[in-house]
RNA sequence: GGGCGGUUAGCUCAGCGGUAGAGCACUUGCUCGACACGCAAGGGGUCACUGGUUCAAUCCCAGUACCGCCCACCA
């Protein structure tokens, strides 16, 4: 005998792990199934469960598990990403507790730390997302680092550099003075900050007495002037163009020059030009062909290049002491407050410094190309559609991407340079060293490269590419089916994928690409640690068990939009396990289970055929949202089923039927059967967005033995089970019901006054049907509390009828203006549609213009509304009598 | 500054050219033979605003107002 709640804590472990073992989360190369495969995005080796990976995890989970169950041989590819600079951040801080640099260490020493570090907590978020019910291969399980994937990053590194596509060149990057380090544009983070604009006047050479005023927001970088520029055009400033203004501290002569990135309109219209410091200024400098100097040192400290009372001052000590001796100087013209954004490193959190150095980087204005035609050719198909524009958006304005990092944690860049600096790059040391020719002294790149380019390889990477003997698997299962991710890394990742893919594949890596929204708190705040606002996965499941939090997760990722989690909605969803739970209690104890011989097709009672044709309605719903990614659909079909129609209707229904006084046994067989057979249906459909409680359900039907619902396959039924009659009947009978129920409740009387209006309707209907559902009706009678002595159909109808008109003189009982207001306003709201209704049905261009059908239904609209205010009306006058 | 999205019940959200939906919350009545993590009934909405297209607009188009997000070098 079932407990009366489920228990989900007490079996999650167990059903895990003997799914585990049993060996149904691997793929199958050798079968001859149709492969299905998806690539998990690959979580931070240093991160932990939050609600992101939960929902994303989800989601997958049920795409692969409905793959399974529809028998393709299915490949869930999970693995971690190592993570650079997270990792590197975590293991040096630990390195910091006991005092240690990872300096002093060398790069072989804290590599190693690092790798110890990986084997001994790297497998925290892996084991998590086991909580999940996830069922990936974890027998192909990869890490970014590991050596095969290794040889692809390598492979790939080379063979772009011998393209072109990878060049190693001195530009402004995004320098993190805290990890030392360049990063891409997209680890950047901008945030309005409240700042000032100092307006300086820079006094003009030769022309004592006269000046030009710049205006910046950082007046520290003018150490490294090496210009002023104004517009051409701009008539305050026109005589001055090839001057030389001397620059105030520096003490150095700088020309002004006439360039469009002066804007007349911004501040003084006079730009200081700092080459070395300045995205802008950069590109100035190189039209201009102006020096660039370049002031500070990898700490953004002030370096060698600025006067000696400078050199060492942190940028915003400078800053100060720069705008101090600016004004004793009376060089300070005046000052504005001014809101301006400051770039901050998303990992440091410190201001970023543009930083003139030499990087690698990917051509990515020309990979970017075939990866914006394959989306636009359809190749490859965003969920939902409206993600291919920030996709285009960010593709074609694409800068090339800086690819390295001075970290030690990564792939190391495969390049080596000689004595004199020239590069050799090639796949290995030996390679190089052929290419440089025997002797010659050769030093490795220190850089390593940005995690994202390894991620970027991951859908063939993990497949064994370039591995000559993994082709079979590599062609088998690339491109993928679909990638399940958030929408905030189809810039950093997506995108990327899809340009390496194409490049080296010549395939797209994915056919979908399926975008799910940002997890946010009730409020649809951001989930963040600083905000103290986060809901760990893991105490919910704690609480509720994983069934409801995937359900409660895949109930609200509807396309397109965050997803606002509350505790309380997750707490709704953990009483739809217990109310199924129940249900199964029901079938257990009326001895309701699937029965081997039973035939769907067979049924012979009305009541029967309809759970059976509504099971395969609610069968093909589900498959439909599935299919199309609309999970939340999915999520609704089979709670809508599960509780709206086989709890509440159909259970109800039946009850009768299995009770002693049924002396009709094959009717009580054939409705044993059906019950068991819907169940067992909806703990087959339920399975992907709820595998532990319906496995457990499945598990304890004795007659399962060993079975594992993991392994069982999707329901196929034949469209004849659909039985229109049963249908329409049942549809029929919820109706009537509904209405009677709803009319003694609004009397609040035992049976109400109006009851046998509502009878006298069912009594109209064929003397057939009302013996079909005579059970139905006693069993009505029960719950209304109305006595039905004579079992003839006729005789319980006449007993309701008594009933309810024994009970008519209720004057006393009922407040009779309320009713008569009550009913006046509902045929008042009637009278109004129909008036509706006829200047619709009076319109010549409606009557010419509108489909039949919905002419049709504007007339059976209209006799509806008319036959119930009849009703209405004359329950009214009912009511006056009775009075 | 550019782009994208949102505005539907008290809350969180579905929906969609032709009778406004769900869950939660709320009100009322129920220990009736699966389930109070339950059953039954009920209240509550000019579908942001203004125009346009249409026989018909919550839905399509344009504009307005708020609210988000992303991108951007404004010195």
């Amino acid at each position: 005998m079932l407990e009366k709640t489920f228990q989900p804590l007490e079996i999650e472990e167990k059903h895990y792990k003997e799914w585990e073992d049993s060996g149904v989360f691997a793929c199958a190369p050798e079968s001859d199934a149709v492969p299905y495969c998806i690539m998990m995005p690959p979580p931070n080796v240093t991160g932990s469960l939050h609600m992101g990976h939960a929902l994303n995890t989800t989601l997958q989970d049920i795409l692969v598990r409905y793959s399974r169950m529809n028998g393709k041989d299915t490949l869930w590819q999970p693995g971690t990403d190592h993570a650079g600079i997270a990792t590197q951040m975590v293991v040096e801080r630990q390195l910091d507790e006991k005092g240690v640099h990872r300096r002093d260490l060398g790069r072989e020493a804290f590599l190693d730390k690092v790798w110890e570090w990986k084997e001994q907590s790297g497998g925290t978020i892996v084991n998590q997302l086991r909580r999940l019910g996830a069922t990936p291969d974890w027998d192909r399980e990869r890490f970014t680092m590991d050596e095969g994937l290794s040889k692809a990053v390598l492979k790939v590194f080379v063979q772009l550099y011998k393209e072109g596509l990878i060049y190693k060149d001195k530009r402004l990057v995004n320098w993190d003075p805290k990890f030392h380090t360049a990063i891409s544009d997209l680890e950047v983070e901008s945030k309005e900050t409240k700042g000032h604009m100092w307006h300086i006047k820079y006094p003009i050479d030769g022309e004592e007495g006269r000046f030009i005023t710049v205006a910046t927001t950082r007046p520290e970088t003018m150490l490294g002037d090496t210009a002023v520029a104004v517009h051409a055009d701009d008539e305050r400033y026109k005589a001055l163009i090839g001057k030389s203004v001397r620059l105030p501290i520096a003490d150095r002569l700088i020309p002004i020059v006439a360039d469009e990135h002066a804007d007349p309109e911004q501040g003084s219209g006079a730009v200081k030009i700092t080459p070395a410091h300045d995205f802008n200024d950069f590109e100035v400098g190189r039209r201009h062909d102006l020096p660039m100097i370049n002031v500070l040192d990898i700490d953004a400290k002030m370096n060698e290049n600025v006067p000696e009372a400078y050199q060492g001052l942190d940028r915003f000590d400078a800053r100060k002491k720069i705008l101090e001796e600016l004004e004793e100087l009376g060089l300070l013209e005046k000052v504005d407050d001014h809101v301006l954004a400051v770039p901050y490193g998303d990992r440091s959190g410190v201001v970023i410094e543009p930083f003139l150095t030499d990087q690698w980087y990917v051509d990515t204005p020309t990979l970017a190309k075939p990866a914006i035609e394959a989306v636009r050719s359809g190749k490859t198909t965003f969920h939902p559609k409206q993600y291919e524009n920030m996709y285009f958006a960010w593709l074609e304005n694409q800068l090339p991407w800086c690819i390295s990092r001075q970290l030690w944690w990564g792939h190391q860049i495969p390049a080596w340079y000689d004595e004199d600096g020239n590069v050799y790059v090639e796949e290995s040391e030996e390679a190089a060293q052929a290419a440089a020719g025997e002797g010659v002294k050769l030093t490795r790149d220190e850089d390593v490269l940005d995690t994202w380019f390894s991620s970027a390889l991951w859908p063939f990477s993990t497949l064994g590419w370039p591995e000559a003997d993994k082709d079979d698997i590599v062609k088998r299962y690339y491109p993928g089916n679909v990638l399940v991710t958030g929408f905030d890394i189809i810039t950093f990742w997506v995108s990327r994928m899809m340009m390496m893919g194409i490049h080296f594949m010549d395939e797209v890596p994915f056919k979908d690409v399926y975008i799910h929204a940002l997890v946010r708190d009730s409020k649809g705040q951001k989930m963040s640690k600083s905000k103290g606002n986060v809901i760990d996965p893991l105490e919910l499941i704690g609480k509720y068990g994983t069934d409801a939090l995937r359900f409660t997760l895949t109930a609200m990722a509807a396309q397109g939009r965050d997803v606002l989690l509350s505790e309380e909605r997750v707490e709704g969803y953990r009483n739809f396990s217990t109310k199924l739970w129940n249900a199964a209690r029901y079938c257990e104890m009326n001895d309701c289970k699937p029965v081997s011989d039973f035939d769907p097709n067979a049924v012979s009672y009305g009541l029967n055929q309809w759970i059976i044709g509504a099971t395969l309605q609610a069968k093909t719903a589900i498959e439909k949202a599935v299919e199309t990614y609309r999970f939340n659909e999915a999520a609704s079909a089979i709670y809508q089923f599960t509780w709206g129609m086989f709890c509440d209707w159909y259970l109800e229904f039946s009850k009768p039927l299995l009770w002693e006084d049924n002396k009709d046994d094959a009717l009580k067989a054939e409705t044993r059967a059906t019950t068991g057979w819907v169940l067992d249906q909806i703990l087959t459909l339920l399975n992907p967005f709820m595998p532990f409680i319906t496995e457990e359900l499945y598990a304890s039907m004795a007659e399962r033995g060993g079975d594992r619902l993991l392994a069982s396959s999707w329901p196929e039924y034949d469209e004849s089970l659909l039985k229109q009659e049963a249908m329409d009947e049942a549809d029929w009978l919820i109706r009537v019901i509904s209405e009677i129920r709803s009319v003694r409740a609004d009397m609040n009387v035992p049976a109400g006054a109006k009851i046998d209006l509502l009878v006298k309707e069912a009594g109209a209907q064929t003397e057939e049907r009302l013996k079909k559902y005579n059970e139905i009706l006693c069993r009505m009678a029960r719950l209304e509390n109305i006595s039905l002595t004579d079992d003839t159909p006729k005789g319980a109808i006449q007993a309701v009828l008594d009933e309810a008109t024994l009970i008519l003189p209720i004057a006393d009982i009922i407040d009779l203006d309320k009713e008569r207001a009550r009913l006046q306003k509902q045929i008042d709201k009637l009278n109004k549609d129909i008036k509706q209704i006829d200047q619709k049905l009076a319109n010549e261009k409606f009557l010419a213009n509108a489909p039949e059908e919905v002419i049709a239904e504007q007339r059976t609209r209209k006799s509806d509304a008319e036959d119930v205010i009849n009703k209405l009306s004359n329950a009214l006058k009912q009511l006056e009598d009775a009075a």
